[in-house]
RNA sequence: UCCCGAAUAGCUCAGUUGGUUAGAGCAUCUGACUGUUAAUCAGAGGGUCACAGGUUCAAGUCCUGUUUCGGGAGCCA
């Protein structure tokens, strides 16, 4: 600590009887006019202040609302109480905000709903629930730093604003100085980007993935998380407008390679959240469970949460190629009965409902589809032997879907620049990129991971919008 | 963007077949009590029934449009 406070958690999990201490932190109750419940948000755990009657005078006492926050000095005791075993005895009580009750929007006894709690996000970090959720994602977002530090692998800030949607992955928000009143135009009358600022129409970056294979040409493993942007007007619970991604790019490394790095990567991560933030996931299994049994019992999921983490934490991933997972759906009884909307055959792209069944019904656990046709993915992707079927691989996450997304790299010039023009991609916008395979290729993977889609994984939360402090969505942009 | 659903007090929700003055719990305020654990008990205040039209003697309730929100689909991470 750089300040004279304890944090309560440090305080509740030691042994401080008998100290005396400085805590701040905001009010979560105040009950009897004797016992304030004070959260700093360490922890989900509040500390019981405790105040003699008669030692604060009226109008302070009426001063300590919900929300309020305290600066308290006391001794710690053990609590005469059944609820907490440490408490603090306040000696002096110093408020250092207000908050007014009638107009504070955030009644923790209300319940208020988790869409309520959207429409007051900056206020929603001071419940359990949000505080869980995001402590979970710092843990989450730390650990991704250590395990690619651990494996050596160096981390590579690629652009935000790039001027090519090369890798076709979306709508691209356009990043421009240009009067949008009156812009220049061309003697055609199109807009004349060579008088924007960068001299080119620019966006907001899709992906770093293309970038990050040039890092990986020379520090053989690299991998980008920063922030990527779509412009697609998605209204669903796992998209966002703005959300982080974590790309890594490896050389050296085939489809197995790539398999083999996203699993332990996943189950890293899942393996330190479980010994880092076990209060935390307790509250948030709890919670689960809670909103678990307002649904009918058909819809309720087999596992808790928990319960679930260490599922996948003890378990290989099935692996299985496109083919084999298209021979799955054709004999499953779903789709002998009809059950499928939409039809199956080779050559399709899986709709939700596929994935679905074969994640959540005929494998339960995480699934790594590898081998797709190449028709339906991008230009990239390592061509097989087959020439039908593309290096890629896709994990499929139970409640989620796809949480990852990768593939071996085509290494190959001529291969890539068929692949290219077979997809109307320009090539002369990519030559940095093409440069990759003209000096010193080699044979090379990767692959991203939705940030806020591992969160929601490792949380139980349902909505994407929930696990990312300032959601960024079609017509939402608040705060 | 498409399909379905919703919008009533600060929050969570009821509101019957269209019928008189709009209901509850919690929160808030006032008072009581004082080792409480979402403290408890008593009382009080609080409403443009999302918005704009329409049907009707009469609309929170029926119809149309708009907005926002939720769930699902598509796009994907």
């Amino acid at each position: 600590m750089f300040n004279n406070r304890i944090k309560i958690k440090t305080l509740l999990s030691g042994d401080a009887a008998g100290q005396q201490v400085t805590v701040m932190g905001w009010v979560r109750s105040f009950r009897n006019n004797q016992f304030i419940a004070l959260n700093d948000g360490s922890t989900n755990n509040n500390l019981q202040v405790v105040v003699e009657l008669g030692q604060l005078d009226e109008p302070t006492l009426k001063r300590i609302t919900t929300g309020a926050s305290l600066k308290i000095t006391g001794q710690v005791v053990e609590s005469l109480g059944k609820g907490q075993k440490l408490e603090v005895k306040a000696t002096t009580l110093e408020i250092l905000g207000d908050c007014d009750a009638e107009k504070y929007p955030l009644q923790l006894k209300n319940r208020p709903s988790l869409e309520y709690l959207r429409e007051i996000a900056h206020l929603r970090f001071r419940t359990n629930t949000f505080g869980a959720i995001f402590r979970v994602r710092h843990a989450l977002a730390f650990a991704i730093h250590e395990f690619f530090n651990k494996q050596g692998f160096v981390y590579l800030h690629t652009p935000i604003i790039t001027a090519s949607d090369a890798e076709g992955a979306g709508e691209t928000f356009r990043v421009t100085t240009l009067p949008f009143d009156n812009p220049p135009r061309t003697a055609a009358g199109e807009i004349d980007f060579a008088e924007d600022f960068f001299g080119k129409s620019t966006n907001l970056t899709v992906s770093g993935q293309l970038e990050g294979e040039l890092g990986a040409m020379a520090f053989s493993e690299v991998y980008t998380f920063g922030p990527t942007f779509r412009a697609e007007n998605s209204n669903t619970t796992r998209h966002l407008a703005e959300f982080w991604m974590i790309e890594p790019e490896m050389a050296f490394y085939d489809l197995e390679d790539n398999m083999n790095l996203a699993e332990a990567f996943i189950k890293y991560l899942i393996g330190y959240v479980m010994t880092n933030n076990r209060e935390d996931l307790e509250f948030l299994d709890q919670r689960l469970a809670e909103e678990e049994k307002q649904k009918p019992q058909a819809e309720r999921s087999e596992m808790g949460l928990i319960e679930k983490l260490e599922f996948v934490l003890n378990n290989n991933f099935e692996r299985i190629t496109y083919t084999e997972a298209i021979r799955i759906l054709l004999d499953s009884p779903a789709y002998k009965k009809k059950k499928f909307k939409y039809d199956v055959s080779w050559g399709i792209d899986m709709q939700s409902e596929h994935e679905r069944y074969l994640v959540e019904k005929h494998f339960k656990k995480p699934v790594i589809v590898t081998n797709y046709p190449k028709d339906i993915k991008a230009f990239y992707m390592r061509l097989n032997d087959d020439g039908k079927t593309v290096a890629a691989m896709d994990i499929l996450a139970p409640g989620i879907g796809e949480i990852v997304g990768g593939s071996q790299r085509e290494e190959r010039l001529e291969k890539l620049e068929g692949r290219m023009h077979d997809m109307h991609i320009p090539t002369e916008e990519l030559n940095w990129y093409l440069d990759t395979r003209r000096y010193g290729a080699v044979p090379h993977a990767g692959f991203g991971l939705g940030f806020e889609r591992i969160v929601l994984f490792v949380t139980g939360m349902t909505n994407i919008r929930d696990v990312i402090p300032f959601a960024r969505t079609p017509k939402n942009c608040e705060f």
